[in-house]
DNA sequence: ACCTATTGATAAAA
DNA sequence: TTTTTATCAATAGGT
């Protein structure tokens, strides 16, 4: 276990980034009720993970809640008592074009990932840029590597098992050919059979062979 | 001290209560801030104390936040066809909701383009991400390539000019030694200047050489 | 506000 | 995800 003290910054790892946020956000819903609750206190939390699922706690109703604290900041900032509605519509205003000016970076980015509109930029930003998409790719590569070792076990598998199922048929067949004796010689079946069985038995082989070399082309060509 | 566990319930004494709430308070924000660091999530919190006072925090800005929020909480139970008395706000809305829509929509295709949230891929989509990520790195190369093309060119003119520069240079200086005679016959500069006009020479050979062989690498270690 | 004994939270691993 | 355990962090009660 060794747990040691973390350093307060975006955890690397994406999996140990949303188990720490699934347990971290636990306990910081736990701490506002009990806030909420120890000391009367009004209180509302808003979540939204990296993936934009929400999440949310509040004391009482997020609606009035988020009321409350419109008056507040408004009163805070600003004692002008102009039209209730239009400073609401200001808001909203604002909230749409910083949403849009969001929306038009990360397009720019989606777009830089994609390899395109690489002209204004210097060489660091193309060797950071190399480096992000590097590290892309390499992920992509050992999930989908990962992906192919698991299909391909599966297939043993399943290969294993019919070969297995197929032996026994095989035998069965053969005890059956030799109860029957002479009742019936010759029906053309044991000189197929044992062709099948050895072809099996090489294919076993084979992808035991291929399985301890398989290696991933992660180079490009 | 003999400190004991307490019950999570209102604190009766009022002193003890403000004192916990200050405290519980700074906590909460604390691992609030902790938790939008660590994983990258857009926090919210807002607290009315007992008394009213609003303390709140949040990791962008509160108002983007609820209106985000607001938009979520809209989208989970669209249908009601409230009174808004406007149609020109309803296509507001309907704007700014296509637009967080296309915006979690991209955030997502970002992260998968930096190798994240891939659990879920087929085999089929991962490698058409794989194909997708690999245009865009061979085409950063590319153009990462064509900037160093660009400034090593750069650099070959420069060089070339100044090595012109300085022969001319040289040229006058042995001129001048030359006029001037035996007025001064030794200064140590005839054995110099030879020597570093052939270092010269031999170093333009050099990017000429590697000029027309120059390859990029393209292929990851 | 500051000080510790204690409880509570959680990082790492399974 | 959930549990377990070893540690680290928060804080209750006292000064």
């Amino acid at each position: 276990m060794v747990r040691q003290k973390i350093q307060i910054k975006k955890i690397d790892n994406l999996t140990a980034r949303q188990v720490t946020f699934s347990k971290r956000r636990r306990g910081l819903f736990k701490k506002a009720q009990e806030l909420s609750t120890l000391c009367d206190a009004d209180i509302g939390l808003i979540v939204f993970s990296a993936t934009g699922k929400l999440f949310e706690y509040s004391s009482s109703s997020m609606m009035q809640l988020i009321e409350k604290h419109k008056m507040q900041s408004e009163r805070d900032s600003m004692d002008n008592p102009e039209q209730l509605h239009s400073s609401n519509l200001l808001s909203e205003k604002k909230t749409h074009a910083m949403l849009s000016r969001d929306f038009v970076e990360k397009n720019r980015e989606l777009r830089q990932l994609h390899g395109e509109e690489l002209q204004g930029l210097g060489l660091d930003d193309l060797m950071k840029l190399e480096k992000l998409v590097e590290g892309g790719i390499s992920r992509v590569l050992k999930i989908k590597g990962d992906k192919f070792m698991k299909e391909i076990s599966s297939l043993k598998k399943k290969e294993a098992q019919l070969q297995e199922e197929n032996s026994q048929l095989k035998q069965q067949s053969q005890a059956r050919l030799n109860e029957e004796g002479q009742n019936v010689i010759e029906q053309g079946h044991s000189a197929d059979s044992i062709t099948n069985n050895r072809s099996l038995v090489n294919s076993h082989q084979d992808y035991n062979d291929s399985d301890t070399s398989l290696k991933l082309c992660l180079a490009f060509p």
